[in-house]
DNA sequence: CAGAGATAGTTTATTTTTGAACAATTCAGA
DNA sequence: TCTGAATTGTTCAAAAATAAACTATCTCTG
């Protein structure tokens, strides 16, 4: 009927008979190829809701970050700034997040997660983490570990012992 | 000045002393932060050019694939079907790849390169791997096999051993 | 302490991506 | 064979992401 004929669902694609050659060896592409696909996954499991998946992945960081600024939450997370001034508009339009300019450095902005986020997450945060472990069930739980290590190493975060 | 103070440089943002608590055990969230961390450094090494990396990849996989019907290669590559169309008038436009409509079903558009493209590629192609490598540096190479090894599992594709 | 430059965030124009509607086939069953 | 459904790809309008310009504030240096 439409363009993308898969209705959804969590079906191989089944490379089938395709092979990239050497291009499956770039791990920069991979990596791009695996996080559509979890994507992908996830949001087949997660059906449509209120909230978007990044708007309450930011309320999460915040609700763990009372008090961060702003843009050090979107490079963090790697969303553009001009990016997170909306998304941050619409948390705090739902009464999800209070936005405060704190008085000794008033160009900025620090958040913090209202009752009503606090609820909003405690409704939600279960359900959120059981769907993302649920998009990566092909993997072991010893290769979702490694998955995470690797990951963190990518983005330049220390790994989790030395926290 | 700008909205994104970093120079584009391969700096470390250093999430310092932020910490994303339970968060930081999403995979899917991780999965993306990686890649986004990934393409950055890349794009960093890589700087302007002619050929966007994307038109880039497809030119490579249509000379690994002669022949190949576009919207497979959109689903394997997880490029939707209407960025496909553009994206593949913009390589015939420039002369490297071929559309052909094959005569048993012609409501398809199979792919194939051009001599120009196969140029192109032998041109730039050890390039693109070597930057590609190089924007995973923090990687060893135990490490990157490892990481080639997940994704693959992730988008459902086969083993390495298994081809 | 004046002022140049840096930092934080927002706004706006542009580009890119997406999704839905569409046309042209092909397929499958009555 | 005929007809309704499915497949393949394209188009176009809407939504989202990006980059660049802008405002406000702060910092540092002479």
């Amino acid at each position: 009927m439409a363009g993308a004929r898969k209705p959804a669902a969590l079906e191989e694609p089944g490379l089938e008979q395709v092979g990239l050659g050497a291009l499956e060896h770039s791990a920069g592409l991979m990596l791009r190829i695996a996080q559509l696909t979890a994507f992908e996954r996830f949001f087949a499991l997660f059906g449509e809701s209120e909230i978007k998946i990044s708007e309450f992945t930011v309320l999460m960081a915040v609700a763990e970050n009372p008090g961060i600024r702003q843009g050090v939450l979107a490079d963090v997370l790697k969303i553009k700034w001009s990016n997170m001034t909306k998304l941050v508009r619409t948390l705090e339009e739902r009464g999800l997040v209070a936005r405060h300019v704190p008085r000794h450095d008033r160009r900025s902005v620090v958040l913090s997660p209202t009752d009503e986020g606090r609820r909003q997450i405690e409704k939600s945060g279960e359900k959120m983490y059981r769907l993302d472990r649920e998009a990566l069930s092909m993997l072991t739980d010893a290769e979702h570990d490694q998955l995470i290590a690797l990951t963190r190493k990518i983005a330049g975060w220390p790994p989790i012992s030395e926290r």
